[in-house]
DNA sequence: GCGACAG
DNA sequence: ATCTTGTCGC
């Protein structure tokens, strides 16, 4: 985590106890609640490090919404800040992530985590993190808990179950799909549970997980793959011959 | 002290 | 997350 010469300071650059602090503080500017909708815009935000890897991959990907086309997508490569350690994981695809985001032409209404909102330790997960460091409403979907416990959840999609911890209800387990294995949803800034929920059932096209979380995962696994420099584009517009 | 533990 | 072949199912 030590600065490297000629690398942009960040709000992450802190060591374990630092990054703890720092959560517990950031936790309170969190706002798990409220409905974004009607917005125009939605993203999914992924990165992706291979063990051993001395850089880590992230992308970012724009849709319009509700009919979900892209907009438009960024990606960015940056040094490995730190290896994973579980409750700390913005610590280690934030940089890049930040680095995407900047390189939008235009940033969306709503972003879509890859990992927890608040349903974490500190109430702090990557994506209620990400929300209120750069003000924009957020929503964790995770394909596990972290930490919490729930009763089971039904087969059907649109099944769910809380997720209590601490005697907090701090997200659910919602059955995306028929019989997959169910999604960890928690508000992230500015998004209540219930409008989070709706909003990741709406932004499903037949898979497990949302439609702008399967792009930006696509785009960081090719960007990583064929070694992409920090990069972007704005996509095809909309309408076509007709 | 022991087990759990987003990606 | 990543490493990995075949394989079961729609």
């Amino acid at each position: 985590m030590r600065q490297e010469p000629g690398q942009l300071s960040h709000p992450f650059d802190v060591d374990l106890g630092q990054a703890r602090a720092l959560q517990e503080r950031l936790a309170g500017a969190v706002r798990a609640a409220g409905d974004p909708r009607p917005f125009r815009t939605i993203a999914g935000a992924d990165s992706s490090c291979g063990r051993g890897d001395r850089d880590v991959f992230a992308a970012i990907v724009v849709f319009s919404w509700p009919d979900l086309a892209p907009v438009e997508e960024s990606w960015a490569r940056v040094p490995v800040p730190m290896p994973y350690v579980p409750g700390y994981l913005s610590f280690r695809e934030g940089p890049g992530l930040l680095r995407a985001w900047e390189g939008l032409r235009h940033h969306p209404d709503l972003v879509l985590f890859d990992g927890q909102g608040i349903a974490h330790p500190r109430r702090l997960g990557i994506a209620a993190h990400m929300g209120v460091l750069l003000e924009v409403p957020s929503i964790g979907v995770a394909k596990s808990v972290l930490c919490g416990t729930h009763a089971p959840v039904g087969p059907r999609r649109g099944a769910r179950a809380d997720l209590v911890h601490r005697g907090e209800v701090v997200g659910c387990v919602l059955r995306s799909r028929d019989g997959v294995r169910p999604l960890v949803v928690s508000p992230g800034h500015l998004v209540g549970l219930e409008a989070a929920i709706e909003i990741v059932l709406d932004a499903g096209r037949g898979f497990r997980l949302p439609e702008p979380t399967r792009a930006a995962d696509a785009l960081v696994g090719r960007a990583r793959r064929e070694g992409w420099e920090t990069g972007g584009r704005m996509m095809e517009r909309g309408g076509g011959p007709g």
